[in-house]
DNA sequence: TTTTTTCGAGCGAGCGTTCGAACGAATAAA
DNA sequence: TTTATTCGTTCGAACGCTCGCTCGAAAAAA
């Protein structure tokens, strides 16, 4: 978390209107940080446009014009956040990934890849359940060169899991999965868990992930699916 | 569309306040309804906070004060969207369930019912994009009575796919699958579509529905599923 | 002293909302 | 037929408020 935040506090200061930006001391970035976590539970809780500048500099304990020292604006605050959860996301996976195909074997399969993307991110979302809130509920609220930046790190993260469908689709011809398709699927279901999960009673990260991979490999009744599959064939509607 | 409008404009007239409220008249309930296309149109495009009253209006072709002749605030707005759209995902699904049980026979199973729920689901998305988009984008955006009866519409829709869920999973003993899981996972895919769907260059709404209920009733490579399963039981990280 | 960090006060803009007056068409009274 | 009355509908203008953001100076740290 700390290495891939000094990534963010670059990316911060080499962004958009190149204006020179003040630097150094460990302390800035330090503080920063906090921010943004202070910035991330606010916008988890209340939305990001209901949320005001006021809102978050009380919670960070520091006033509305401290707050504008550490940060240029109310988007870049939403930017960092994203940009950093991203980041770490892509960058956990990639390192995972090149380690299991590295070892072959078991680990490298692509059901054992599906399992460690889902779990790497079920794993993050538990460990800073408000940053990843806020990433998948203002998925495009930013625009100009922030946006461009942030879906270009999304667009990666997709891949990532894009590639692994594309191995577990192929190797059947006939009714063959749409990779795609299953992908945003996928997707879907793994970003739509902050808008119902609570970690006091739901199920731990492990569990859940362990619960989804077998949903997309095999589905919800594997006995049952052949025979369905056999006697349908019906129109409806 | 017309009958359920009713029903809405119904609802709008007995909501919290208990205003007397203006009535009459069939051109008003036709411009209500105008009215809200329009406003759903531009929520979905810019987001409920960041659009404002006035767009909403120039693109009705009123005044502001004329919109508020036909809405008492901008929340009830994005209330009757959400009430209107999920009232008809419900009483839709509602009425299919009842003949196809009635119907008995292949129609009957759950297999079936979980393909016309998805069916459903992705046909009212396609008919209102940005009704369905700004339903699942601002879910929980309202508050007080407005929150809790869309949430009450929110409930018997959850429940009508989690009672198809729970069929689906019992016929299995050993590593059955947890229907409430499933069913949040089934949400989160058909919710996330309106965060990516392009209806000129993807899938109709009935090859998407057979898509997805193929991924859900057998996962992504049936043959593959089980020769996973066995070989599997490895830990990992 | 120099540099980093903090803040009270306030700017202009845009927001959701309201008000009172007016319009048009239909109905009732003359 | 004309006039008066009503009632549904429309709007220009403005109100109060909160927003994101900035300024210049002071405090703290180096």
């Amino acid at each position: 978390m700390t290495a891939s935040n000094v990534i963010a506090s670059e990316k911060l200061r080499e962004t958009p209107g190149a204006t020179p930006r003040r630097r150094k001391t460990a302390k800035f970035d330090r503080k920063l940080v906090e921010i943004l976590h202070t910035a991330a539970a606010v916008f988890a809780e209340v939305g990001y446009d209901p949320a005001s500048i006021r809102m978050v500099a009380d919670r960070a304990g520091v006033s509305v014009a401290g707050l504008y020292y550490y940060v240029r604006s109310k988007d870049e605050l939403l930017y960092l956040i994203q940009y950093h959860v991203f980041d770490g996301l892509v960058r956990r996976f990639e390192t995972d990934s090149a380690q299991m195909l590295a070892g072959g074997g078991e680990a490298a399969r692509p059901e054992a890849r599906l399992h460690r993307f889902i779990h790497n991110h079920l794993d993050h979302f538990l460990t800073d359940m408000a940053s990843l809130t806020v990433c998948t509920r203002e998925l495009r609220r930013l625009s100009g060169d922030y946006l461009q930046q942030v879906e270009s790190l999304q667009r990666a993260y997709f891949s990532q899991a894009f590639e692994i469908f594309q191995e577990l689709c192929s190797d059947q011809d006939d009714s063959r999965m749409d990779p795609r398709t299953a992908t945003l699927a996928m997707f879907g279901t793994i970003n739509w868990v902050s808008s119902w999960y609570d970690p006091a009673s739901d199920k731990s990260a492990g569990e859940l992930a362990e619960e989804f991979v077998k949903l997309y490999l095999r589905g919800v009744s594997p006995t049952d699916g052949k025979s369905w599959e056999a006697r349908k064939g019906r129109g409806r509607q």
